[in-house]
DNA sequence: CTAAAACATGAAAACGATGCCGGTAAGGGT
DNA sequence: ACCCTTACCGGCATCGTTTTCATGTTTTAG
């Protein structure tokens, strides 16, 4: 790694203080024509750039943005790609955390993000996560931070997250109207908040519809298809077996599916299926897969542009929520009635 | 955000120079055994945590590596982990830019970590670069540089990439021994490397098996999967139409599989098909889909294994390479004859 | 012709930490 | 009583930049 040339090398060489050269290079008005000529030519020559770490120390700012995410996968992945989007136009750079839905990695890299002097954090935590001090210490530091997609509610930071409840509801209802009398969930890790959230929203529209949902149609298993595929296969086994599943995410739904197939019923006539996230692949699977679309792509902008404006603004916005409506997809798996 | 403890509030608070605090903190023989107590037991209550912005000036250099991408694709989101998975372990943070395919976006990426004094760059060039002087620069700076998957080859560093045109060969041997006599190829970007390796393979393999390609079987388009789409569908309305697709991704292949659909035409009686990357999709497509896989993972792992030991080695290793071997997985797409 | 204003530049502190060098005091040896 | 060692600690420079204040020179106005 070779010096850089500093404002040091500059100065030196046009016998000039560093103080001039510096305000030479930033076109202060008191420095005289000449001079800044001069300076902003020999920058120029000699490839000067500014050194950010200095420059970071002196004005305790880094222009960086801690991301901490719980894997890459499809929907994260496009999330992240609208942080960067925004970010990078606002003259930030992302450092991205993946945790791998591991606590200890989560708290790990909240620490060496915390040190490495980020100036904000965006957070969306993993489904580990019972107890939050680490998210909690970034507040107490007065660091910025959001919360996205897989908020924590007691705690008081702008969030931005789907209204994953009427996400669930838009799917449940739908499989109602298509005539499905027994269905089942499959809902993912018991703390995890997003997927409550979808539960609590099939619940309350299996209540809406009058429909008495048997306690052992509710399953609770990790975001894995394998484990997915186990649990449906058990669902389609039972004495009295589901006629449909609503899978709160579509890796779910996929495990499902093989299990579906696997057990000879067609869909949609046999049994139903819906997913969410609305990833491409439900697209493409023979059935499609009717899905949740959560607008990923737009939610990771809207989340870097909320962290900007806190970065910026003095105003406290500790309270602010931002909601992304879902929209329901419909598609093979479930279309039993054609309009 | 507010002030953090820095070695100045020990020292101040306890009577101490800022020189005996630190070398206190670092268990310096030459500091007795009491001031040490203190001065931890004060650092711990006032939670001081180091400035790494200080240490980083002073050291030059920030234990961050750069990495820039194409995108965040599946394929590079595993490569990214297993990048990740390593750095982290060393001890190590990553910051992962993304081009998005644009030229103009690495260009900016690159210059963004160059200063913020990255300690050096993991790099896969975009299919849009084919002028490779902000790459030289690194170079020249003397910065430590390792190339990776869409490596370039006129520069002269250490690369990790699959062994493309083995690949290639694979997929290609496999659709003449399944029977397809007119095979065509869907590659990606003119100039992208990886592309131009994998036809090579191809058309490599058609000339041993003394079969001639018509050039009109030959189809450049972005690695997307609706002008695979487009592109497929010319192929299948051409005069003398092709009896299977080879091509260079999975994305690729997904287009033109919903052309193939669409034609009617059914895999692997009618038409044989063969993708490239084994995304965990192509399994689950109906008909699921033949593919090279690539070891991602283990590819990202190898790239941070060899940038860490090239940071932390004197020698010259410009000249390393590590060729990862690709597996062919062979399924309903293309398996006509049945072992 | 002199005082004040305008201009151009430099010195030094600051950001937070490290590390070399030097200094002081206590103790031991002659 | 003198010197030398050892233990412990402080001063200062350093990293690269900005910024405030001070200094010196020139120009302008009264």
């Amino acid at each position: 790694m070779e010096r850089q040339t500093t404002i040091k090398d500059i100065a030196l060489a046009l016998r000039l203080s560093t103080s001039t050269v510096s305000r030479a290079l930033r076109d202060a008005a008191d420095v005289s024509i000449e001079t800044r000529k001069a300076v902003k030519a020999l920058a120029e020559e000699l490839d000067y750039q500014p050194n950010k770490l200095a420059l970071s120390l002196l004005k305790n700012q880094t222009n960086t943005i801690g991301v901490i995410i719980p894997n890459l996968d499809y929907v994260m992945a496009t999330m992240v790609k609208g942080i960067d989007e925004v970010a990078l136009e606002a003259g930030y750079t992302v450092m991205v955390c993946q945790s791998d839905e591991s606590f200890g990695r989560e708290i790990l890299n909240t620490k060496r993000l915390l040190d490495s002097l980020v100036d904000g954090f965006i957070v969306s935590v993993s489904s580990e996560t019972m107890v939050y001090e680490h998210i909690k210490k970034i507040q107490t530091k007065k660091i910025p931070l959001v919360l996205f997609d897989r908020v924590i509610n007691n705690i008081n930071v702008p969030k931005i997250f789907l209204d994953n409840v009427e996400g669930a509801r838009l799917a449940t209802q739908h499989l109602v109207d298509q005539g499905y009398k027994r269905i089942a969930i499959l809902a993912g890790p018991e703390n995890l908040g997003i997927s409550n959230d979808r539960k609590a929203g099939f619940m309350q529209t299996l209540k809406q519809n009058k429909i008495t949902l048997d306690k052992n149609h509710i399953i609770h298993c990790d975001f894995n298809q394998e484990y997915a595929y186990i649990a449906a296969k058990e669902l389609l086994s039972m004495n009295k077996r589901p006629d449909a599943i609503f899978a709160i995410s579509d890796r779910l739904a996929i495990g499902a599916m093989l299990a579906i197939k696997e057990a000879g019923l067609k869909m949609p006539k046999d049994f139903g299926l819906a997913g969410f996230n609305n990833e491409p692949v439900t697209k493409l699977l023979t059935p499609s897969i009717t899905s949740v679309e959560m607008f990923s792509f737009e939610m990771g902008k809207a989340t870097a542009k909320m962290f900007l404006e806190m970065l910026h603004s003095d105003e406290d916005m500790s309270d602010k929520e931002i909601i992304i409506k879902p929209k329901l997809v419909i598609r093979e798996s479930s279309r039993r009635i054609s309009e």
